[in-house]
DNA sequence: TGCACTTCTATTGTATACAAAATCACCCCG
DNA sequence: CGGGGTGATTTTGTATACAATAGAAGTGCA
């Protein structure tokens, strides 16, 4: 599935992210780049230049001594991430809504198509779940057509502690991110930028709700 | 003033970037890592890592083919760059006004007078102008306490063209700046969210239009 | 002339060796 | 037993050489 001539910088940011993703890594813990390269494979020439690229999404941050860590946050910090994200993907929304066109409009209902078959089983397909919902938000800010909003928003998702409790969703939950969907693709449709930006908004903040309750659950 | 024992990327980091920022570099030319290592007077290696931080503010960009470029950026661009801008530094502002403490109060009231003193001059200090503004804008963002936030303002900010034009406000445009400021400064002491926030929205969308007017005077 | 193909050159990518810096462990002295 | 320093070890930083790739410039053939 993946190019088989990667070059080596890339074969390290894929690999070191994911080992962080799928929680192999425990937040926290010291990250030597001889570690990494590694995991990954290849020198640490271009593990180096990986690991800048995820400081940046902020999946590593270095001590005063430069040394790495696998990102540990706060409560307080996850909020603050679902806020700005819910900024930032609702402008995304708006903008997106006075761009899009007929196809982009059909291929984000394919996808939502995609995203419900994957809810709809027995017991739900999550990562087939999160895959089709990362396409459908990465298709909106194509759509929003702003560079600077596409270099922002990797540091606001795709977080560990996010993707884990991802699965302790209720299907009713999952179900409720198809309906959200839905009422966007609605909102493009009538190229209702003030809509879209709303729907994406409660969409968002919901999410960070659910997830809130999935973290922490009361007992 | 600066460490002389700075290490070779951080130095390469500054020069490229002062060499991007002062006009010194035309938007969209090339940028050679060879010609890079020349101008900072150090390897490649560093150069590299300098101009991975360089390409995060957007101040450099990369062809398909991996080849480095100054940016050079569309009206439209510059545009979306201060939207954003407000709506992030309106939230740090918000956030701001929940936290600030009585030293950090007299501080910003201390830059900003500071600011006045550089536009009270028979012909305003630009240069000195600016230095007071960055500082200012920067002790609320630190006072936000967000770390996500800290990390995505730099793509935001400190762009050519704009440091550029700055040199053609007038003094009314410049004071009228200290005056944002004043207000904020008594939100800030109000401890009112909503009050700093609509205060720094205003603020950032006023430069813009001043930055817009300099940029493409009307004849 | 036009256009494919091939060589050459410019530029970026990677590995490795060594230098610098930070951390750690230990020992000595009080 | 504690504190401070000192040497060893770990880790990051930098330079350099070479490999791989993209772009430019020719070259020959129709």
């Amino acid at each position: 599935m993946v190019d088989p001539m990667m070059p080596a910088s890339e074969t390290a940011y894929q690999k070191i992210r994911t080992f962080i993703l799928q929680g192999e890594a425990i937040p926290g813990m010291q990250l030597t780049e001889e570690k990494l390269s590694e995991i990954s494979g290849v020198s640490r020439t271009p593990v180096r230049d990986a690991v800048r690229r995820l400081e940046n999404e902020m999946l590593v941050v270095r001590s005063a001594s430069k040394r790495l860590f696998v990102a540990d946050w706060s409560e307080g910090e996850v909020d603050e991430m679902f806020t700005l994200r819910a900024m930032l993907e609702a402008h995304a929304a708006a903008r997106a809504a006075s761009r899009i066109d007929d196809d982009t409009l059909e291929l984000l209902h394919k996808i939502n198509t995609e995203l419900k078959d994957a809810v709809n089983q027995s017991s739900p397909d999550v990562t087939s779940f999160l895959e089709a919902n990362r396409r459908f938000h990465d298709l909106i800010l194509e759509c929003a057509q702003s560079p600077r909003l596409n270099k922002l928003m990797p540091a606001l998702v795709e977080q560990p502690v996010v993707r884990q409790t991802a699965h302790q969703y209720t299907k009713t939950q999952l179900n409720q991110s198809a309906i959200d969907h839905d009422e966007l693709i609605a909102a493009f449709t009538a190229k209702d930028a003030d809509w879209a930006k709303s729907v994406m908004t409660s969409h968002i903040r919901r999410a960070f709700h659910s997830f809130s309750m999935a973290a922490v659950p009361k007992p």
